[in-house]
DNA sequence: CCCGGTTCAATACGATCGTATTGAGATGGG
DNA sequence: CCCATCTCAATACGATCGTATTGAACCGGG
């Protein structure tokens, strides 16, 4: 038969999905369409309409492949660590301390957004935030053996974090005073 | 001079406002054009140009008008009510119990990641947060006069609330345990 | 009666959208 | 060498977008 399929056919989508990142990170999710994912890129439409199908498919990969680069970035960060700081990072990553954190927790609220309207997209978020309710409620376990209900405090934990989130992402609260209040909450989870 | 202005300008401008709300909620933030608005409301998008001069415009006055209306509505659920009632209402309100209030919390949601990359939506929503935080805090300080830290724990409620707002509108988790979890939170902090 | 202002409806324009189509270069197996 | 296949770039098409323009209907005051 003919010619051999590239060997890193995971590199051309990465870098697509690098552009997809940076345009809705700059402009928002109605700002992504092929044209400026391409130029984002540095490559031409074409190129993105070969590795994906359709928008849809693109939108979709993108957001998979977000969530389980942010699963590995987790379980990286776990070897290690003691569970206290574990816990920590993994509760207090969608508040967006420095400004390049603020660039992924924006994409991740225009995600939530299109999911809305979105069942594909809804699904794989739902699964994402309910696995990290799964492993918070794990150590949390872990940390207070007393706790009566591990899982309903990681709910409310991780739910404080979004919330709060949110009100860095719209301005008039800093993520200073953010994490100070996701803190709290932890502290008197904990005692 | 000529003829007079219409007597009731503000029910043509609340007219269009429905509207717009209806296409957010059915469609999200990216189905909001003229053209829609105009089909949505049974008007013409002649009628809708002619009360906003832009897209931009009409999108600002919609928000306004919502959050000016969900604060009238919560200033009228106020009378006659005892306060932690009042403080239940204001406090979980961002959490869909029922379908019709669905509609009306993932508009809300998707003016925030509107407002991410717009800078006067994400002011007036950031004012009507910080807004409900300080009633949130004032309640709060009449109920239990030895809270620390009113002001902190009205951010935490509400941001326990907006967060298992998100969680219910993506799926897989349901309103009735996101009530059950922000109740807990509450009673803890009551306690 | 008519005239100027209000309130639209209709239409047109250029930009941008997603995607289907087409063909060119590159490459490795027969 | 050559041809099949992979990988793309270029382009075309119809739909939809925001908005500017134009004029018609209506109506109260002079």
């Amino acid at each position: 038969m003919g010619g051999m399929s590239n060997p890193e056919p995971d590199q051309r989508r990465t870098e697509i999905f690098h552009a997809v990142w940076r345009v809705i990170a700059e402009n928002g999710m109605g700002a992504v369409s092929m044209r400026n994912v391409a130029t984002a890129a540095g490559v031409s439409v074409g190129r993105i309409q070969y590795w994906f199908r359709s928008k849809d498919e693109l939108l979709q990969a993108s957001l998979e492949a977000m969530l389980s680069s942010a699963e590995r970035l987790h379980d990286d960060s776990t070897r290690g660590a003691d569970d206290r700081a574990v816990l920590w990072e993994l509760v207090a990553h969608p508040i967006p301390r420095a400004e390049t954190a603020r660039a992924g927790v924006s994409v991740f609220h225009q995600y939530v957004a299109a999911g809305v309207h979105h069942p594909a997209l809804a699904r794989l978020l739902a699964e994402a935030k309910d696995g990290e309710e799964a492993e918070a409620a794990r150590l949390l376990a872990g940390i207070a053996p007393n706790l009566p209900d591990p899982r309903s405090s990681a709910r409310g934990l991780m739910a404080t974090a979004d919330g709060l989130s949110m009100r860095v992402l719209i301005g008039g609260l800093s993520a200073a005073e953010a994490e100070r209040t996701l803190r709290e909450h932890l502290d008197r989870l904990l005692t």
